[in-house]
DNA sequence: TTTTTGGTTCGGTAACTTCCGAACTAAATA
DNA sequence: TATTTAGTTCGGAAGTTACCGAACCAAAAA
């Protein structure tokens, strides 16, 4: 059951960059991305500890940290007390959505800013208040994107 | 030069969201903030230090990241060796461009994952394909959202 | 009933981040 | 020439994060 080099290197780059996109620490990184990249059968909690050379209270608290963030989920087997850990079927479609709740924050952060500015440093808006607008604009639309994404991710897999 | 009670509380308030979204210190996101909700006279050494509430040394260092990174700049006044800070007049261009470049990112850790789970996972891959690639086309789309809307900044800036 | 399996929980620690104070510097002023 | 101004730099303290080991627990197996 061992990872072949590489995905270990997989592992490794994606972790790195699933930290900051996912805002995880450095081992839950790196067990979201081995979900992703293993088949739908799973790995079971032994498997993980393996792979990436983490303690068995480490690799408890991240599993239960990314199954409360359902990013990830898990199954059983008859007579087979193990679990078996994958990425959540939904796991883009969450991400999406995460973006989304994201997007929506930045959008009320930029209008905070610019009624702020417009009503206190109203010369200064002057000048620059085509770009905030621009911004804002640019913000409107890939939220509509993001929803038109959502919708179609949820087509396909509620069908 | 001391605060209105809205601006201390806008300053806490986006401070916390730029501590993420711009992967800041908690006070360089703030002085970025007090940078970005100021006319354009900008603010000494000095006034930070009052409004911040903190000391010389973390003024200085964290004032010097932020011209590093862009973020903001300085300009000086004739016969007075104060430096006067204030937003980069570029501050929504650059960060549409560091977005680019993130996307940019993303579409090639998404395209190393399918390529990988098309390859090594390929039952898997054949039940949820239509997902990533959907993903994939919302992360061009999306690319191409930021690009025009940079193209449309520089157009007004270089005006 | 004892042991093994498949974990969880808790206390502590090592490493990293964030900030501060004190000493320093270079230019301007007295 | 001495002092003030406008900062910079360095060493370290305090807080936070990420992880580990050891003790623990409940269910199943021996």
């Amino acid at each position: 059951m061992s990872c072949s080099p590489e995905k270990i290197k997989l592992i490794e780059e994606i972790g790195v960059h699933f930290e900051k996109t996912h805002q995880l620490a450095p081992l839950a990184a790196r067990i979201y991305v081995i979900m992703i990249l293993s088949p739908k059968e799973g790995h079971t909690f032994d498997e993980i500890m393996t792979i990436t050379e983490a303690s068995k209270s480490s690799v408890s608290t991240q599993l239960n940290l990314l199954l409360q963030l359902n990013k990830i989920e898990y199954f059983t087997k008859p007579g087979d007390r193990k679990r078996y850990f994958r990425g959540n079927k939904m796991y883009l479609k969450n991400t999406l959505e995460t973006y989304l709740a994201s997007i929506s924050e930045e959008i009320k952060v930029v209008e905070k800013i610019t009624e702020f500015n417009s009503t206190y440093n109203s010369e200064k808006y002057k000048k620059t208040g085509e770009v905030p607008l621009l911004f804002k604009e640019y913000l409107l639309r890939q939220k509509e994107n993001l929803k038109n994404t959502i919708a179609k991710i949820s087509e396909i897999q509620n069908k």
